[in-house]
DNA sequence: AAGAACTCCTGTTGGC
DNA sequence: TGCCAACAGGAGTTCT
C-alpha cells in the first residue's frame, strides 16, 4: 500500500506510543506474514524498550534496548492501528476502520508501557517484519542494496545521471527501483514524472549525457521528486492531525493527484490540451500525459 | 548480467 | 442481483 510518504505518515504516529515505551505484551496470531516471522518473536520483544523509531525506505525500524532492531514493511495493505487506553482509536492507513470490527487480518498486537494497544493488519500479507541486532542491518539483503533516500541530500541530478548511465530500461522502471532511490512507489514515480514534463518510456540513460554529466531532465527530476514527496508528507501530516480530534474515521490519503488514477481526464499542466493516458508497465499502471510528458 | 515477467495473497470494482 | 476478470500504494525470485 504505501509509499515513502504514507510509511513516514505512519511511524509519526507510531513514534509517541512505541518510542520510549516497553513491550509489555506481544501477540503473534500467525507464524508468517509475506516471510516467516523472527524465531521466537514474542520472547525477543517482551519487555524490550523501543528507544527510537526510524524510517529507511519503506521501512520502518523500531531500535531496542536489548541492541536489536525490529524492522517493519506494510507491503500493499499492511495497516497500523493505535488504541489508546480510553477506548478511541486511530487508525494509520489507507482505509477508515472500526477497532474490532474485523479482527481477520490482525497478525501482530503489540501492548505497550504506555497503555497503547498497536494492531498490524494486513489483508495480502505482502508486509512483513524481521528482528536482528542492530549491526547487522546493513548487510541485511534488504538493506544492503538500498539506493539513496529522496529526501535527503545524497539525492542530486550527478547521483541520478550516474545511476542511469548505460541504462537501457524506462525511467518508469528505473525510479521504481528500491535500489537507485528507496522510497518511490507507483503512484510518485508518476506523479514525479508529470511534475518533471518527462515520458515514463523515455530510455533511463537519457538522463546523463555521454560523459555521464547530468542533464536538464536530471535536474527537473531530482525536483520533482522532492517536491511531491514533500507536498505529500505535509498532507498526510495534517490529516492525522485533524484526526486526533475526530471520531474514529480517517480519510488518509487525501492529496490529489496530477496524473495517478485520473485516466481519460485533462491534463493539468497549465495551457496542455493532453489528457491522462493509462498503460500497463511491469505489470503496473502508468499514468501520464503524452502531449506535455516527452 | 541486465531487464522483464512471474509470483505471493485477499479484497474491491466495474462490466456484462 | 450474480459472476468474473481486472486491478490494487511491493518487491523477491525466476525467466530470457
Amino acid at each position: 500500500m504505501p509509499e515513502l510518504p504514507e510509511v513516514e505518515t505512519v511511524r509519526r504516529g507510531l513514534e509517541p506510543v512505541l518510542a520510549g515505551k516497553r513491550f509489555n505484551k506481544v501477540e503473534q496470531r500467525r507464524p508468517d506474514l509475506r516471510f516467516p516471522l523472527p524465531e521466537r518473536f514474542v520472547a525477543r520483544l517482551e519487555g524490550r524498550k523501543v528507544e527510537r523509531l526510524e524510517r529507511r525506505a519503506k521501512y520502518i525500524l523500531a531500535h531496542l534496548d536489548s541492541g536489536e532492531v525490529l524492522t517493519m514493511h506494510l507491503g500493499m495493505t499492511g495497516r497500523f492501528t493505535i488504541t489508546k487506553p480510553k477506548g478511541n482509536s486511530q487508525q494509520l492507513g489507507e482505509f477508515t476502520y472500526e477497532h474490532g470490527a474485523d479482527a481477520t487480518h490482525d497478525h501482530v498486537v503489540f501492548t505497550m508501557s504506555g497503555g497503547a494497544i498497536v494492531t498490524y493488519n494486513d489483508a495480502r500479507r505482502f508486509g512483513y517484519m524481521t528482528l536482528m541486532p542492530e549491526a547487522e542491518l546493513i548487510e541485511h539483503p534488504h538493506f544492503k542494496g538500498l539506493g539513496v533516500e529522496p529526501l535527503g541530500n545524497e539525492l542530486n541530478a550527478d547521483y541520478l545521471a550516474r545511476r542511469a548511465s548505460g541504462k537501457k530500461t524506462d525511467l518508469k522502471a528505473f525510479l521504481m527501483d528500491q535500489r537507485i532511490v528507496a522510497g518511490l512507489g507507483n503512484i510518485y514515480v508518476c506523479e514525479a514524472l508529470w511534475r518533471a514534463h518527462l515520458s515514463p518510456d523515455r530510455v533511463a540513460h537519457a538522463l546523463a549525457t555521454r560523459m555521464g554529466k547530468a542533464t536538464p531532465a536530471a535536474e527537473r527530476l531530482v525536483g520533482a521528486i522532492r517536491r511531491v514527496l514533500e507536498e505529500a508528507i505535509a498532507a498526510g501530516g495534517s490529516t492525522l492531525r485533524d484526526y486526533k480530534q475526530a471520531d474514529g474515521s480517517l480519510g488518509y490519503f487525501q492529496h490529489r493527484f496530477a496524473v495517478y488514477g485520473r485516466e481519460g481526464e485533462p491534463c493539468l499542466t497549465p495551457g496542455c490540451r493532453g489528457k491522462v493516458r493509462r498503460k500497463t508497465q511491469a505489470g503496473r499502471s502508468t499514468f501520464a500525459c503524452r502531449v506535455c510528458q516527452r
